[in-house]
DNA sequence: TTCGGCCGATGACATTTGTCATACCGGCGG
DNA sequence: CCGCCGGTATGACAAATGTCATCGGCCGAA
């Protein structure tokens, strides 16, 4: 019998998941989270054998959740579900140990096949999302620059990125121009979307 | 036994609601749909009693789905299920003569339950999102205030949007001008946000 | 019919952003 | 130890954006 672990935020999702996950013979759901590190401290607790973690959660992620978890579980083996495929992610996911990293556009019914596959120690990508992340290209940004061009994002004036930040104007607008220079972007808005959509913001 | 049809396009969770909705007595899916327009076929073809529909769908979104359903299947009622509670969507569905919204946060047990209500031609509202609905005011933009605002999303310089809305630069910019102060955002692109958020986008 | 609101345009102007050169500091690899 | 890179800062300039006043046309409500 696997004992799984789920963490999705939305009620509805999740509760859905359960259903088609625990009428799988041999998959037990053992408990659910709808945030990330409440998954890592039911995990610790209950040492599930697979956990299935969304990555859209708010306070903590599925990806950091992934993270921590090769910590207080050991031996607990991670399955990722993402609705938005961005390349990055999977690179992050990898890096924590990850086995499997399915799209939410995945067939419903390979599901369970995946969990047990993973439970066996062998892995899952979903040849989708693993097709865009071969295509990808390292971040070329760096730490300062991702953090202004997040602190940019919806539209916040120079002048509050500088207050946020603690620099002065001049340096966020260098920051700022070297990450719309580096993304071939428009402006520092279009350089947000895109980055988000590489998955580095 | 109520014939429902099923509209969301992420397989994955549309594959869980089968699992959640087609283990309930007296439902039967008797249709899936990865997208709206693909939904309005099918209720034209299969005439169910209840349709579920996501809103966030490609190509044709649940909302106009659900305007589309009253002419081509009269008698099927509509339950809308949407992942972001703006409160602009609740008033579209109103309008376009829905009788269930649910919030993806909503406690999983009680769709069933939900779907026979509205069944039954009884209304069912998430009182979360109901709640957000009744603080809402009048989009205060005009069409073409939307229209610029839409087209300047994610960072396209005014001279493209000009472009593409065969507007002169000046329009385009008194336009967004207009939609930023009414918004009280700092900028377009904050106000895009801001319209996003509230659904008027 | 008159008034007001929306659409579209222009011109002028202030402000914000984007770009570039240049400079200093600190760490890290060769 | 030196050179490079990243972080931070300034100053100057160009370009994009935001704001305002004003104009004319059109249409629907009073």
């Amino acid at each position: 019998m696997i004992r799984l672990l789920l963490a999705e935020d939305h009620h509805l999702v999740r509760g859905a998941f359960v259903a088609l996950l625990g009428a799988e013979p041999g998959i037990e759901v053992v408990g659910e989270a709808g945030r990330g590190d409440e998954a890592v401290r039911l995990a610790a607790e209950l040492r599930p054998d697979v956990a299935l973690l969304d990555i859209d959660m708010p306070v903590m992620d599925g990806l950091e959740a992934a993270e921590r978890l090769a910590a207080v579980a050991p031996g607990c083996q991670v399955v990722i579900v993402t609705g938005h495929g961005r390349p990055g992610y999977l690179r992050r996911a990898m890096e924590a140990g990850v086995r499997g990293f399915v799209g939410k556009d995945h067939p419903a019914a390979a599901l369970a096949k995946i969990i047990r596959q993973v439970h066996e120690g062998r892995r899952y990508i979903d040849p989708e999302l693993a097709a865009d992340a071969l295509a990808l290209r390292e971040c070329p940004l760096t730490p300062r620059e991702l953090d202004t061009l997040r602190a940019a994002a919806g539209g916040v004036p120079v002048s509050r990125i500088a207050r946020v930040l603690g620099l002065s104007e001049g340096t966020v607008r260098n920051y700022l121009s070297a990450a719309v220079t580096k993304l071939a972007a428009d402006n520092r808005h279009a350089a947000v979307r895109h980055a988000k959509e590489m998955g580095w913001l």
